[in-house]
Order: C-alpha cells, then structure tokens, then sequence
RNA sequence: GCCGCUGUGGUGGAAUUGGCAGACGCGUCGGAUUUAGGAUCCGAUGGGCAACCGUGCAGGUUCGAGCCCUGUCAGCGGCACCA
C-alpha cells in the first residue's frame, strides 16, 4: 500500500470536512484532551513532541468513539527566553523566528494526523492573547493578590533576569546552569501562598499520578507547629517558629538568619563590627555554598539575650545563615539536645546543651531528635508528656501566655512574575512620580510589545532602554509617568490558556462563561512530569483564583492528569547531541509513514516510562501492518453467499464473546493511557479463543476458511476498528474503504461518511450470553477443574445458583471431599460431604453476606459470575481444540 | 537524611478485582522458499531427564500471591540546614 498518498488522502479529508472541530451543538456528552502546548523552539517536531501528541491523540479519538463530543485543541506557548537569547546571538528578531517556527511546527503536526481542533489555536505571543494575560495580571493585582516588594530574589547573571524559586536548580539557573545570586530588587509577585492550603488538600481529590501529587506537596510544604515569642533585653519581641514546642524547655540560645530585621538592631557595641561581617559575608556567600548541608555552620553571637517566655531564663541570641530568612520567622528557638543542627553549631560555639526530652524505654543519646517524654519542665509540671500530647498541652499553655501559640507554616513562597527581558507579555503598571505604581486601566490594553529594541545584554531590561515605549502619562493624575520595564514570567501565559482555548476568538474578554462551562475543567491532560511544581501549580492557582472572582464555577483545571515517559537513545541515554544519540521522527515518518510511527511509540514502550528506541520495533511494526492487509486481502476471496452462512452458531458465539472481551479490555486499558498490550492480531484468532479460525485465517486454501471469510472479514474490519482507528489511522480506513461489507455487523455501529468518526458501543455482556455459552470455570486448589453450564442471565443468576453447585463447590475446594487425590470412593465422597455441610457453622458462612467471611465456594462463584464469559470461553474453546487435534 | 515510585526470561515488556506467570514483539535456533543473500512464511524458544521449580531477598495472610501485609536489598525520581 502507498502508505504516504493514503495517509495525505485521509488527512485532506479530515480537514475539509471540519470534523475534527468541536461541535458546541452536539447533545454528546463533552470530553476536553488537552496535550501540553508546544514551546516553539528552532528544531523541528522531536520525539518527546510525537510521542506526548500521538497517543494522546489515539486516547482523545477513542473517546470520540466512545460517543464523546471530543475538544482537543492545540496551540504555542510562544513567549520565552530562548527566542531572545537567539536574538542576542544571531540578531533575528524573536517574532521573525517565533513565527517561522511555528510555521514549520503547525505543518508537522498536522501531518502527524492528529485530530487537533486548529480553529481553537492560540498563540501566546499574539495581541489578542497577551492582552487578556494582561488582564489577568490586572484582576489579580485588584483582588490584591498581586503585589510589589523588595525582596532577595534569585539572580541569573547571564540570563539577566530574576527567577522563580522553582527555576532554581541546585542553585543554578534551571536554563543555562550559572550559578544564581542573591540580589535585592524590587519586584512583582503573585500571592500563591494565599491558596497554599487549598492548593494542598485539593490534590486529594485530583487523579494525577501519585508521584507529582508528592512533589507538590512537598513543594508546599506545610508543616504544624508552634510559633513562639521571646523577649530581647532591650524588649524587642523576637517570634520563632517550632515544630518541636516539647523540647522549648531545652532552649539555651536563639538564633536569627543573618538578614532578620533585628540582626544589626541588636548588636552590642562590642559585637557590632562582628555581626556586620557577618552579615556582609553571609550576603556574599552564593546559594551553593549556602544550602549545602555538609559545610560546617557558622555564625555569630550578637552580644544581646533574649528571655524565655516560660522559665524567664536569658539565652544569647546569635546570627547564623543556617537559619533561613524566608522560612518561618526567620528566627529558631535552638534546643541542641534535641536538633542535630543545634548541637552542631551549640558544640562549635561552646553553647551549653540540656536534655529535657527522654526516650521511652531506653537509653538518651544526644542529639535525641524523636519523640520522647518531656522531662526538663520543672515547676510548670509538663514532665511526663509524649510527643503530641506534650505539644498539645505546651502550645495551649503559650497561647493561654499571650506568648504565641499553634501555627502552620507553608514553604511555599510567592510567585515572583517580574522578568528583567524583552519577549514576554509586558506588565500593564505605570509608574508615576506622583501616583507610584498605577495600573494600566482595562480598556488600554493591550500594553503592545514595541518590535524595534535592542538586545544588547547588559543587565537592564531591552524595554527599560525603548523610550518611546517607557514614556507615557499617568492614568491616574494624567502627569508624565514611566511604563514597567519588565515582562511577565511566561508561566503566567500558560496558567489560563486552557481557558482561552474554549472561546479563541473572543475579543471582548478572555473567555466567556458560557464556554468555559461547556467546555471545562480539562478532563485529561497530558504532558511531561517536569512541570509538576511550576506550570500545574500555577495553573491550580490561576483557576482558584479566577473561581474566587467569579470568573469560573469549578476548583480545579486538570481533573485527571498523565505523564509520558522519555523516549532514550537507542543506547539507553537521554538523547543529547554530546551522545549523538538522536532519533529524529522525520526519516521514519519518511520511510514507514506517520502511523506506524505512532502505533510504535504506543506499543513499544509503556506510556508513562518511555525507554530506549529501538529500530527493530518500528520494523515490526511495519510488518505488523503488512500482515493486517495481506489477511483482509486474503480474505476477499471468500465472497460467495452460501458459504457465508455456512459458520455454525456456536462458533459465531464464540466469536462475539471474544470480540466483546477485546474491546472491553481494550477499552479499559486505554482509559488508563495504557496501549503497549492490546494490539494482537494473534490473539484474536489465537487457540484460546478460536483455533479453528486461526487455522482458516492463516491458511485461506483450507476448506474451512471458507466459512469464515466474511466472519473473518468482518470481524479485522469492523470489531477491530476499534484498534486500527486509533492508531492506525488513515492506514486502517483506506484498508476499511476498499473491503467495507458492514451487513452483518449487529453491533450499534453509526456509519458516516468517514470510517474513523463511528461511535461505537460494545454490546452488552448479557446479549452475548446465550444458553449454549453460560458457563462457569470452576476453580480449585488454584487450578480449573471443571466448568459448569448456568443460566445466561446476569441478573437472575444469584438466585439462579442451585445449592447443589455451591456445595459441590464448597466440598471440592474446602474439604477436598471431591479432590482427584481423595481416593473414597463416590458414596463414601458423598456422605463424607453431606455430613459436613449439614454443620451449623458451615451452614452459616454460605449464607454470610460479609465477603470476608466468604467460602471458597462462594468466593469462587462470585468470581466465576465476574468472569465466566471468558473462562467459559477458554474452557470452550480448549476443549474443542483438543477434541480436534485427537480426531 | 526525608518522601515517593519501580524490581518478572537473552531483551523491550504483558498478566482485569488475588485465579493457567512470561501475552505481543525483538533476538536466537530449526524448517520452507531462494542460484545466493535479503525479504516472506511455518515451527521451537524460562529452568530441569523427570516429578517439579521459577516474578530482587526473607517471612506472613490465603484453597490459591508477580499482585495484599511485615521486614530487607537494589535502581530511579523528587526534596534537602524548611526549625
């Protein structure tokens, strides 16, 4: 088959008929696949690109299948630094190179033969969508979640900008590795940490992988405990925060984070000139050397004493950059006994360390960090407590002091959003002399992103150096005023395009209401894992903080979420120029077309782990389809009417049951993203199911064939294309076209014009069953051992069940009355039985209703119901097969 | 250090709710076809002569465990001076 001028048929006839587009008039059930939008960098589609897209898109058309009306946009998420680094290098202007790229991508992916709904596409760098980013910014600076303020912040010096903690890798810039500083500026954050609870418990109810689950909750961080406020000398209030209000009576110094506001305020003469060198050393020390937590802790004593709040007692108070500013209070209660960085840095400084926690039923050994029995309370009489309990009680006592009290504390920080470049969406503020920073009002956005600036990289913001773009009047007072030089963190361009993708063309807001509620939340979104802390935390964020302004009626963007996995090297490394392992998707898209390149991405790996490339794969997968259409061919042959009849009932029935099986297995795994298993032609026709007609497939010249050939035919043609209308594709339906002959399919197929867009639903179990095929296996000491014929009715076989088969049953398996080893003979079997189950307790457990309290027996039928088509059927068929093999 | 995930043939990886482990491929071996090679098709392929034994290791629950429980080891990923 000319494989290329097959797949070019279909797609054009795809597009022309619109009906990848979503029909908003369609009474289906709604069912929204989003795949993570491109980053439109100069390479072309890659691998990771085809294999997040392809089967994604096989999940979103077999749920079209299933009957869904399916919305599957796709878009760019075209702003970012790469472009303007490119700029920087080469002196092509990021908008050139952006839109030559996405150029190239759009025509790749649709060659990809994807059902992408392109009148959806969004493009983030355009006006008509970074105005609307604009207006976000505007919304949330009303509803006082946005906000200005001098703050360290993360500094990449060679990317020039500021980054959010979570672009900071190990201290290092997460793009181009240099190591970042610390830099007081003056910036925009977003308050995340507002909604850092929410974000917190709403992972609950979320179906997303476990694992990124965890990295958000880490991210978040909450951790219980108890704030607590000492007294300096001089009597300023110094608050530490305490997960470990049990130890506080073991509290012999206090320490401050170098840049805690009282740290030069409470500096004694004598020490003064220490604590400022401290302090300038602790700025000057980058973040490596700082978070590392094998370097030995330094510090300072300040001179000054802080008083216990509930023994009165004077501790020293130091500095010491082991204490994080961010965190917390920026201040600990240091209790050396029982923290090992306290005892650490207490040992070093010669600070006097007391045990006030014992081990139960054991020996202390210090630090003792676990929980233990409070023993060092004296007169306040909290000796004795445990753990939780002597927190409890200790923190209740504080509270009752004025002295502070429970309290929680998230490590999640605010989202800074300021961005020091040039190709993002400009942050819509004026500042005026007179006003101070004045947002840019509604109905003058978009703030445009002038085309002609300079790159020239030196530390200031390409916008900063534009005058005609800085010069503008107040909005406010209408005096001269500045614009904001900076542009906005692209996160926030890809915290809402999923919304906007529901109503693209809007130009009066970002999406109306009425879309968005047909439309949303997003029921399966797909992507990589590496956005676990930053794109889905934000995006959670931007939708809760929409809901609370009563833009949205819903709490979370991604009900369910998937990731793939990493496609390697054939050697088993991440593909990387420096290995020279890379696969490119373009010569093999060229040589076995763009649908054996799909079906082998989602049959040679696991979705979600990837693994190595290998070409012998996508050579089988070749022939895989060249088997498919030699078979249908072969089967062509087998036209003639009488012959067709000729097939006998049971083995028609038995066909049903397995088609029905496969497509409800199928079915069932590719809700779950899981493709790999399910695409055997072999099994099908395989001896389990139905040797005789593996045997006439395979070989047509056999007198049997014959009677199977429409079967055959109909059954690879319309039962399977469920499977060939996934992955497929065009290959499938062209194979369709030639051979359609639908007469006898009675399944509730809805034919239309275009193979692939049948909605197709698998008839029920019940219809299949029939008299002849109702069977039960009956297992036992963990082997068949027999099958059993009952009624086909699903609903009425409870009842149906005859007490003789369940005491067989419970004979067979439990007292082995009936077991082949049992050598009595069949009276003696039989009485042995009865009087067995003549018992008050047996009895009584083949009625208990409590599973747990089931008998094998009925354990077994219960399990039987679940499975006797398939049992029966294997029973069936191995039986038959044997029977044939002997003759 | 803390949290999470994963351990199955020579190999990628299957196995539904605990129910015939190793599907479907790759590789290998044998056969057919071919002047030959390639391609294609057919058969065999966990171990053991056998009964049997086999899912990282050691236990446990169960009539029955790859799957559940306890412990342990290894690999991967995340967090990491977060008080």
């Amino acid at each position: 088959m000319d494989i290329k001028s097959v797949e070019k048929k279909w797609q054009q006839k795809w597009e022309k008929s619109k009906l990848n587009v979503f029909d908003p008039r369609s009474d289906a059930p709604k069912y929204y696949v989003l795949e993570m939008f491109s980053y439109p960098s100069g390479a072309k589609l890659h691998i990771g690109h085809w294999y997040n897209y392809g089967p994604a898109d096989s999940f979103a058309r077999f749920k079209r299948m299933q009957g869904y009306n399916v919305f599957q946009p796709m878009g760019f998420d075209a702003f970012g630094l790469p472009a303007e680094n490119y700029a920087i290098k080469t002196g092509v202007h990021p908008k050139d190179s952006t839109e030559k790229n996405i150029e190239t991508m759009e025509r790749q992916l649709r060659a990809m033969g994807a059902m992408f709904d392109w009148s959806a596409e969004i493009k983030t760098c355009e006006e008509n969508y970074y105005k609307w980013t604009q207006w976000m910014f505007l919304k949330l600076y009303q509803k006082g979640l946005a906000y200005r303020k001098e703050a360290p912040v993360n500094w990449c010096p060679s990317c020039n900008t500021v980054l959010a903690n979570e672009q900071v890798i190990d201290g290092r810039c997460e793009r181009c590795d240099s190591v970042v500083v610390r830099k007081n500026l003056t910036q925009w954050f977003f308050k995340i940490t507002e909604y850092a609870e929410e974000l917190l418990s709403g992972l609950d109810r979320l179906d997303w992988p476990e694992k990124t689950k965890n990295m958000q909750r880490n991210w978040i961080g909450k951790s219980t405990g108890c704030e607590i406020e000492f007294t300096s000398e001089q009597g300023d209030p110094i608050r530490v925060f305490t997960t470990r209000c049990d130890t506080v009576f073991g509290v012999t110094y206090i320490v401050l984070a170098p840049e805690h506001p009282l740290a030069r305020k409470l500096a004694t003469p004598e020490q003064r000139e220490a604590v400022e060198e401290y302090i300038d050393y602790a700025a000057r020390a980058n973040e490596i050397e700082r978070l590392s937590t094998t370097r030995e802790k330094t510090g300072v004593f300040t001179g000054a004493y802080a008083v216990h709040p509930l023994t009165g007692r004077k501790v020293p108070v130091y500095l010491a950059d082991y204490v994080l500013a961010t965190y917390g209070t920026g201040a600990v209660m240091a209790v050396p006994a029982h923290d090992e960085r306290d005892y650490a840095f207490a040992k070093k400084y010669g600070l006097p360390i007391e045990k006030v926690i014992e081990k139960r039923g054991g020996e202390t050994e210090l630090p003792f960090c676990e929980d233990g029995i409070v023993v060092g309370s004296g007169a306040l009489n909290f000796d004795g407590l445990f753990g939780d309990e002597a927190r409890d009680a200790i923190a209740t006592y504080i509270s009752k002091l004025g002295k502070g009290g429970k309290k929680l504390n998230y490590r999640l920080r605010d989202w800074l959003v300021s961005r020091q470049r040039y190709w993002g969406a400009p942050i819509p503020v004026v500042h005026c002399p007179v006003c101070g920073a004045v947002p840019v009002p509604e109905k003058d956005l978009p703030v445009k992103l002038p085309y002609d600036v300079e790159f020239r990289p030196d530390g200031k913001s390409p916008l900063a150096k534009h005058e005609k773009f800085m010069r503008t009047t107040c909005p406010k007072c209408g005096g001269a005023a500045q614009r904001d030089p900076d542009t906005l963190d692209t996160f926030v361009c890809s915290s809402w395009y999923y919304l906007r993708y529901a109503d693209a063309a809007n130009d009066r807001e970002p999406f109306s209401r009425a879309a968005v509620d047909r439309l949303l939340p997003v029921d399966t979104y797909v992507g990589g894992a590496e956005h676990a802390c930053m794109h889905l935390l934000y995006a959670r964020f931007f939708t809760k903080a929409l809901r609370d302004m009563g833009y949205l009626d819903f709490d979370e963007p991604f009900k369910r979420l998937v990731h793939q996995g990493v496609i390697l090297g054939p050697d088993g490394n991440r593909m990387s120029k420096s290995h020279g392992n890379i696969v490119s998707p373009d010569e093999y898209v060229e040589q076995y077309g763009a649908d054996a390149f799909r079906l082998y991405l989602m049959f040679g790996f696991s979705y979600t782990e990837g693994g190595p490339w290998s070409d012998d794969g996508i050579k089988a997968i070749a022939k895989f389809m060249d088997r498919v259409e030699k078979l249908v061919l072969k089967t062509e042959e087998y036209k003639k009417p009488k012959e067709q009849e000729a097939y006998g009932a049971a083995e028609k029935d038995g066909l049903d049951l397995v088609a029905w099986g496969v497509v409800r297995e199928y079915g069932n795994r590719a809700v779950r993203h899981e493709f790999s298993p399910y695409l055997r032609l072999d099994e099908l026709y395989d001896g389990a199911a139905c040797a005789e007609l593996r045997e006439a497939v395979l070989d047509c010249n056999a007198e049997l064939g014959a009677p199977f050939g429409k079967l055959v035919r109909r059954d690879i043609v319309a039962e399977n294309r469920i499977f060939f209308d996934e992955e497929l594709l065009n290959y499938a339906e062209d194979v369709e076209w030639n051979f359609r002959l639908f007469a006898s399919v009675r399944r509730a197929v809805i034919l239309s014009e275009y193979a692939h867009h049948y909605v197709y639903h698998p008839a029920s179990l019940t219809s299949l069953i029939t008299e002849q095929n109702a069977q039960s296996a009956v297992l036992c000491f963990g082997k068949i051992r027999g099958g059993i014929k009952h009624t086909p009715d699903e609903e009425r076989l409870q009842e149906q069940i005859d007490y003789r088969f369940l005491f067989m049953l419970t004979a067979i398996s439990i007292c082995g009355f009936f077991h082949p080893k049992n050598e009595a003979s069949y009276s003696e079997k039989k009485r042995a039985f009865k009087a067995y189950v003549a018992q008050d307790e047996v009895k009584r457990t083949l009625r208990s209703p409590s599973r747990k309290r089931l008998s094998f027996a009925q354990r077994t039928v219960i399990f039987c119901m679940r499975h006797r088509w398939c049992f029966a059927l294997r029973i069936l068929a191995s039986v038959r097969y044997r029977e044939k093999k002997a003759a």
